[in-house]
DNA sequence: TAGGGGAGCTTGTACAAACAAGCCAGCACC
DNA sequence: GGTGCTGGCTTGTTTGTACAAGCTCCCCTA
C-alpha cells in the first residue's frame, strides 16, 4: 500500500517530467491540487514536500512554487549497491573478488565498525567490459562468515546478503575526494600509475544504526560522476577540509 | 524570528553533539519531546524531520528513533561560497581573478544559462596560503556588469553580489568527478600536470528559478572533500555514467 | 527451551482549522 | 513617469484529533 501523499507526488512527478508543467513554470497552488486531488492542504504539502527535497521543484514563502529541473533521483539502494544501479540503467557488468582475508582490525576499523576482527575483500568491478572500480571493503566480523560465503563472482553482494542473512542496508555517509592510482590500482583499472581516481569512501549501517561494512572504492576517471541538487532549505552535501594539514 | 521547530531542533541538535544523546542510542519519543516542549506532536515531528534531513538521526515507523552520529551540516551559502565556508571554520584565505572577458556563449552554455553572451571569469582561490581551486566561471549576461564591478581580489563573490544588486543564489546542481590537472591548472596551482583534481561542476539559479552561473571549479587532491549522509528514506546523492563511452 | 501470539508502544498518514509571513500586482499619488 | 502603499493571494507554522502500520517484548504454550 502506498500512501496518499506519495501517489500525488508521483502524478506531479509525472506532469512535470512529461511537459505539463514546463522547467520554469508555476506549478498550481496548494489549495488548486487539494481540491484536483481531493486531499488535505497537509497532504498536498508533504506531496511537494518530496519534490522539493528531489530538487525538482523550488519553493519560498509568499511566491508559487516553481519547476526547476527534470532529474529524476535514485533509490538509496541504486546508490548503495553497483550491481542494482548498473541494472536499472541498463548497462552490462560485472564483478570479481581478487582477494579476501581475515585479519586484526586496525585501531580506525575497529572504532568504525565496533569489532576486533575484520574482512576484507578487493574487488573489481567493470562497466560496458571495462574495469571501471576497485573496491576494498572491509566488514565487521559479524557479517564476515556470509560474505566468504558468496562465490567470488557474486554479482551484487547487496542482494546476496540481504537474501542470505537478511541484512539490509540503510543509513550511509561517504566521503568523495580525487587521488592518484597507486600501481596496484593502476594495473587492476589498466590505467597509468599515478591517474586521476574519483575515491568514495562509504560506511554503511543497519537501520539500527550498527555499523557493516567500511569501503574505499574508486572509479576510473571519466567512467562515473556523482550528482547532487541542493538549496538554501535542503543542502545534504557538505565540503570539508582533507587531510593535508596547512601551515602546520 | 526563528520557528519553534527551528528551536526544538537545533536544541536536540546541542544535546546530541553535546553528548547528552551518544551515537546509537535511543532519542526520546514524539510524545516525551512534545511534552517536554509543549508542543504538537506535529511540531516535534518537523523538529525531528530536519535533524532526519541532516542525516543526524535514523528513523523508521514502529521503532525508537536512534542517534547515527555528530556531523553538523552546513547551510547552502557555506557549500556555495568558498570564503563564507572558509570563514566559518577559521580558515585563512585569499582569492584572486586571473582573467575576465566578455564573449559569446557556447551552444551548451546558452541552453544551460538561457543567454547568448556571457562573462567567463578564471578566479584561484588559496587556504591557509597555499594555492588550492582554480575556478571557471560562467555568469549570465545580466549579471555580468555587477561581477565586472569587482574588485580582482574580492573575498567573496556571493555577497558582494548579494549587496550590490540583490542577488540571492537559492539553487544548485553539482556535479562532482575527478579529472587531471592540465598544464595551465598545474601550473596555477603549483602541482605537477596529470595530477588528480577534484572537479566540482555547478549550476546555480536564483528563487525564480533563473540560471545565473555555470562553474568549473578544481581542488587540489587533498586540500578538500566532500560528505554526504543518506538513508533508504532520503537520498540525495546520484551517482551517472560519465562522459566516456563504452564499448562504443 | 524454542517458538507463536498478542498487547502495548512508537512512528507514519490524513484531515481540519486558524493565523503568520512574505510576495506581487495594481492603484493612487506626487 | 516613477514611487510608495495596500489588499489579496500563496506558502509557512502550529495545534488538535484519529486511525494505520510496524516494532518489541512479554507471556503462554508445546
Amino acid at each position: 500500500m502506498v500512501s496518499r501523499y506519495e501517489r500525488i507526488a508521483a502524478e506531479l512527478r509525472d506532469d512535470i517530467l512529461g511537459g505539463v508543467h514546463p522547467v520554469g513554470s508555476q506549478l498550481p497552488t496548494e489549495s488548486e491540487l487539494a481540491a484536483r486531488y481531493s486531499a488535505a492542504r497537509g497532504t498536498v504539502r508533504q506531496a511537494v514536500a518530496l519534490l522539493v527535497a528531489e530538487g525538482l521543484v523550488g519553493s519560498r514563502q509568499g511566491a508559487r512554487r516553481i519547476v526547476l529541473g527534470h532529474a529524476r533521483s535514485q533509490s538509496f539502494a541504486e546508490l548503495h549497491s553497483f550491481a542494482q544501479w548498473a541494472r536499472a540503467h541498463g548497462y552490462r557488468f560485472g564483478g570479481q573478488v581478487i582477494g579476501q582475508r581475515r585479519r586484526a582490525a586496525t585501531p580506525a576499523e575497529s572504532a568504525r565498525l565496533g569489532c576486533a576482527e575484520v574482512l576484507e575483500v578487493l574487488r573489481v568491478r567493470s562497466l560496458e567490459g571495462e574495469p571501471v572500480l576497485v573496491e576494498r571493503t572491509v566488514y565487521a566480523d559479524w557479517t564476515a562468515g556470509a560474505v566468504e560465503r558468496l562465490p567470488a563472482d557474486c554479482e551484487s553482494v547487496t542482494e546476496a546478503l540481504r537474501d542470505s542473512i537478511g541484512l539490509v542496508f540503510a543509513y550511509g555517509e561517504h566521503l568523495i575526494d580525487a587521488v592518484s592510482a597507486s600501481a596496484h590500482d593502476a594495473r587492476l583499472l589498466g590505467v597509468r600509475r599515478g591517474s586521476p581516481l574519483l575515491r568514495q569512501r562509504r560506511i554503511t549501517t543497519t537501520h539500527e544504526g550498527r555499523p557493516v561494512e567500511w569501503s574505499d572504492d574508486r572509479y576510473r576517471a571519466g567512467s562515473v560522476e556523482f550528482s547532487i541538487r541542493n538549496s538554501i532549505g535542503a543542502n545534504p552535501l557538505v565540503r570539508q577540509a582533507g587531510d593535508l594539514r596547512f601551515g602546520a
